[in-house]
DNA sequence: GTCTATACTTCGATAGAC
DNA sequence: GTCTATCGAAGTATAGAC
């Protein structure tokens, strides 16, 4: 099966371009990333790269589909299964935390994106970043309903749940090339700030006794 | 006075290649910044950037030791004033908006170097950056010395309140650019966000009763 | 699908006159 | 201090052979 093979091949070839795209956005952001870095890095002609995707540009929108396509895929299934909101919320938080070990270039993208206004997302993008928020309100609307949570702005908590969980996980990066740091830069355990976050989200919400 | 003359105009030509440089890296971030854009921007010569600063690279230093100049001093200046700590966590907080009112360019700039590892980050600026850590930090231990917080981990309480302080700020940008959105771009009142992150700071760190 | 060689462009930086 | 003209280095992209 020679096409296969071939076929085969190419999706290596393709998967390994994706991936190293991922990490060189990750880290250095669009515009500093490298398209020759790129090839090196997945280890393939730089020519492939344009073959399988078209160019810098349109290979970076591929790795925020995926990206969002993942975390908002996660996310959702959190929302919509079973179980208490409070559990839910711990839940939906640590399918973020989940995600981004798996895709360690999404919380630098994340928030670069933020901060260059979202320029290279299109509606589609959009959309799916939506649904991540959307989960999180639904999980919140299940809560108050329940009785258990009190009337908190949805929008409001997700901008306060959230960059947290991002500017933590962008931070790791720091700690790694900066070793033995004083003050910001001393390292925290991920389980502990996952506890403690879940925890600040959980007094943020919860209605007083 | 011809010297103060000259001096008064050198003095507004560097001013100017600074506010300028300090919008364009905001918006557009270093890499995607432009030299000549910022000359444009700051109605001046290009050539009087490499006079006044000596480089783009050297620039962003000065733009980013004046951010953090400016928002250590006044965060520190509310931690060591008089009050309790319940009123000085909420002045903390504000603190950190006027600034970023005072200096639009200040959250994006902050949350890419996060992204990227802080890599432009001298020991300097990262002494400055520790100060503002530091003052939450002493705000933190008052309220545990006075029996109003309860234990937690300062540097995992910074990192829940700054984060969405500046999320918060870099996404009235996208707002801007995009108006009219839904879901994640539904806009919101700084007022009511100030609020918002105020009373989940507090809650976040007061004792339960 | 893969690789080499190269065209084309943009951008940071400086030399040198005034 | 200010401006013009220009250099040289990167960097993206593609043409074309295999």
């Amino acid at each position: 099966m020679v096409e296969t093979q071939t076929a085969e091949v190419a999706a290596n070839s393709r998967e390994a371009v994706f991936r190293a795209a991922a990490l060189e956005f990750g880290e250095q952001g669009y515009d500093a990333a490298r398209v020759d870095r790129i090839a090196d890095r997945a280890g393939v002609n730089k020519a492939m790269l344009y073959y399988h995707f078209g160019g810098k540009e349109a290979l970076y929108v591929e790795v925020l589909r995926d990206l969002f396509r993942a975390v908002s895929a996660r996310t959702a299934a959190v929302a919509d299964g079973a179980g208490g909101a409070a559990a839910k919320l711990d839940a939906w938080i640590a399918a973020l935390v989940e995600e981004a070990s798996a895709r360690p270039w999404m919380p630098p993208i994340m928030l670069r994106e933020v901060a260059s206004g979202g320029t290279r997302l299109d509606a589609d993008t959009l959309g799916l970043m939506n649904r991540v928020y959307g989960a999180l309100g639904r999980v919140i609307a299940q809560g108050q309903r329940d009785g258990v949570f009190r009337a908190v702005d949805p929008l409001l908590a997700h901008l306060t749940v959230l960059p947290p969980v991002l500017l933590f996980l962008a931070r790791e990066r720091m700690l790694a090339i900066r070793p033995g740091g004083e003050g910001l830069l001393e390292p925290r355990r991920l389980d502990d700030f996952v506890a403690h976050i879940q925890g600040a989200a959980r007094r943020m919400l919860r209605r007083d006794a």
